[in-house]
DNA sequence: TCTGGGGTCCTCTGCCCT
DNA sequence: TCTGAGGGCAGAGGACCC
C-alpha cells in the first residue's frame, strides 16, 4: 500500500456559510443558496435546511415545498470565488501539491510536509484551525494514503443534519495504512466515486450492494456489466487501489457556457443572437486561458428535456468570439428548433494553449486585413480581440459587445457564474426577450 | 417531480483510408 | 473492380462529478 499522505478538504455548506458571514442574523435558520425561478435548483443548503430533506441539485420549487420557512438567497459566484481563492492560499501554504476540485474542495498531498509539520491527522487539525481563524469558516478533512479513500473519509468527518439541529462531526477522519479494506468494504457501493444511479442499477442486478461485494466480483464479469475501462477502475477502487497523483496544475480541456431560459424559446434569429453572446463569453475565457480551440459544440435541450449536441472540428483552431459564433450558428442551422428550446449552450474543446501573442510568433500573414481569413492571435481579429480584452479588463465585460447584441436597449453580457443555478424568474408577460 | 451549470471521461457508431 | 477487415478519427450521447 502507498506511503503517501493525502488530505481531502471539503468546506462545510460553503456557499451558505459564506453568506452567513455577511448576514449573521440568518444563523440557525434554514438557508438555501440557488436559483429562485421555476427552473432553478439548490446550490447549497444549510444543515438546518437539510434536516427538512433539502439537498443540493434539488429543484428550488421542491425545496420551497419541503421547507417553506427557508430563506432563499440568489448566490454570488464572484464572491465565493474570492473567498475560495483565499482558502486555497491557506492550503498552498501547507503544501504546493494542491489540486482544487471545485470552489469548496481540494486534494492536498502532504507527504513531503510530514517531517516538518507532523503526521497527516496533525496537519489536518492544524489546517482546520487556520481556516477557522483566518476565514471564520469550518471544513471537514479526510486523511488517507490515496485520493479516493481520503475523499470517502471526509464524508465521515462531516456534520450531520438532524431534526434537533446540526450534529457536529469529528472534523477530521483518518484511514490509516493497513486499514483501507476494513474501512472500505462495509460501505454501500454507491459511495464509490464513479458509481451513479445507472451503474448502481447494473451492479444491483448482480446482487452487489457493498464495496466488499464488488471486490469479490470477477473482473471479466464487472467489465461485462459496466464496460471495460469503468470495470477495471471500479475493480481497483474496491481493493483500495488508486494510483492517481494530486495534480496541482490541471489545464482545462474544454470551456463552455450554457443557459436555461425561464420559458422556452422558438425564434431562430433570437437563438442565433444568443449563440453569438455565449460564443463571445466562451472565447473570452478561452483567451484568458491563453488558448485556441479546434472543436466547437452547441448543446440544445428541448422543451421535453431531450438534449442533443452538435459539434464541428475546424481546420484551424479559433480563439475569437466571431469565429466561435460563426461555427455555433452553422451548427444551430442544422437543428430543428420547432419543439422549443429550454437550454442553449456553446462550448469549445481541443484546446491548444499556444495562441496568445505571448505564446505564438506572429507572422507576416498575421497582418492580413481579412477578418474572416484568420483568427485568434493572428489576423485582424487577433488585433481586435486583443484590444477588446484590454478594454474589458479596464471597463468591464459590457464595455464592448458584438454588434449583433448592441441596440438601443442593450443586452446584458452574462459571464461565467452569472446564472449558475438556473434562471431567476420568468420574463414579463408578452415576450421571451431579456 | 419536473429536473442548473461547468466540467471529464467513456462508449458506440459511422466514415474514411489502407 | 469489388469486397471485407481493421485502424483512426470525428461526432454524438451517456454517466458521473461538484
Amino acid at each position: 500500500m502507498s506511503d503517501r499522505t493525502i488530505l481531502h478538504v471539503d468546506m462545510d455548506a460553503f456557499f451558505v456559510s459564506v453568506e452567513l458571514l455577511r448576514r449573521p442574523e440568518l444563523r440557525g435558520r434554514p438557508v438555501v443558496v440557488g436559483g429562485s425561478g421555476p427552473r432553478g435548483v439548490v446550490a447549497a443548503a444549510s444543515y438546518e435546511a437539510r434536516s427538512y430533506g433539502v439537498f443540493s441539485a434539488m429543484p428550488s420549487a421542491r425545496a420551497r415545498r419541503l421547507c417553506p420557512d427557508a430563506v432563499f438567497l440568489p448566490g454570488d459566484h464572484a464572491h465565493y470565488s474570492a473567498v475560495s481563492a483565499r482558502v486555497m492560499d491557506i492550503f498552498g501554504s501547507v503544501t504546493p501539491l494542491v489540486e482544487p476540485l471545485s470552489l469548496d474542495e481540494a486534494f492536498l498531498d502532504v507527504t513531503g510536509a510530514r517531517r516538518l509539520q507532523g503526521d497527516g491527522p496533525t496537519i489536518a487539525h492544524a489546517l482546520r484551525a487556520r481556516v477557522l481563524a483566518e476565514e471564520d469558516l469550518t471544513c471537514s478533512v479526510g486523511v488517507a494514503p490515496v485520493k479516493f479513500l481520503a475523499k470517502l473519509a471526509t464524508g465521515a468527518a462531516k456534520p450531520r443534519p438532524s431534526r434537533t439541529g446540526p450534529q457536529p462531526g469529528p472534523g477530521v477522519s483518518v484511514v490509516r495504512p493497513g486499514d483501507e479494506l476494513t474501512f472500505l468494504h462495509p460501505l454501500p457501493v454507491g459511495a464509490l466515486w464513479g458509481v451513479g444511479p445507472a451503474t448502481l442499477a447494473r451492479l444491483e442486478r448482480y446482487g452487489i450492494r457493498t464495496v466488499g461485494d464488488l471486490a469479490e466480483l470477477p473482473l471479466p464479469t464487472l467489465e461485462g456489466a459496466v464496460g471495460r475501462a469503468h470495470g477495471r477502475h471500479l475493480h481497483d477502487l474496491a481493493r483500495g487501489i488508486d494510483a492517481r497523483d494530486v495534480e496541482p496544475d490541471l489545464a482545462p480541456k474544454s470551456i463552455s457556457h450554457e443557459e436555461t431560459y425561464p420559458t422556452d424559446r422558438f425564434d431562430l434569429s433570437e437563438l442565433r443572437r444568443e449563440a453569438v453572446r455565449m460564443a463571445d463569453a466562451v472565447a473570452d475565457r478561452l483567451r484568458a486561458h491563453g488558448g485556441r480551440a479546434k472543436t466547437v459544440t452547441i448543446k440544445v435541450r428541448f422543451s421535453d428535456f431531450r438534449t442533443i449536441t452538435r459539434s464541428v472540428t475546424l481546420d484551424e483552431p479559433v480563439g475569437s468570439g466571431p469565429s466561435v459564433a460563426r461555427a455555433a450558428k452553422d451548427l444551430l442551422a442544422r437543428v430543428d428548433l420547432g419543439p422549443g428550446v429550454r437550454l442553449l449552450g456553446v462550448g469549445v474543446s481541443g484546446l491548444d494553449g499556444t495562441a496568445t501573442p505571448a505564446g505564438r510568433q506572429l507572422t507576416l500573414l498575421d497582418e492580413s486585413v481579412d477578418p474572416t481569413a484568420t483568427d485568434g492571435a493572428g489576423g485582424a481579429w487577433g488585433a481586435a480581440t486583443g484590444a477588446i480584452d484590454r478594454v474589458r479588463a479596464r471597463y468591464g465585460a459590457e464595455a464592448v459587445v458584438p454588434a449583433t447584441l448592441a441596440g438601443p436597449t442593450g443586452i446584458r453580457v452574462r459571464r461565467r457564474g452569472d446564472q449558475q443555478w438556473g434562471p431567476d424568474q420568468a420574463p414579463p408577460p408578452g415576450g421571451a426577450r431579456r
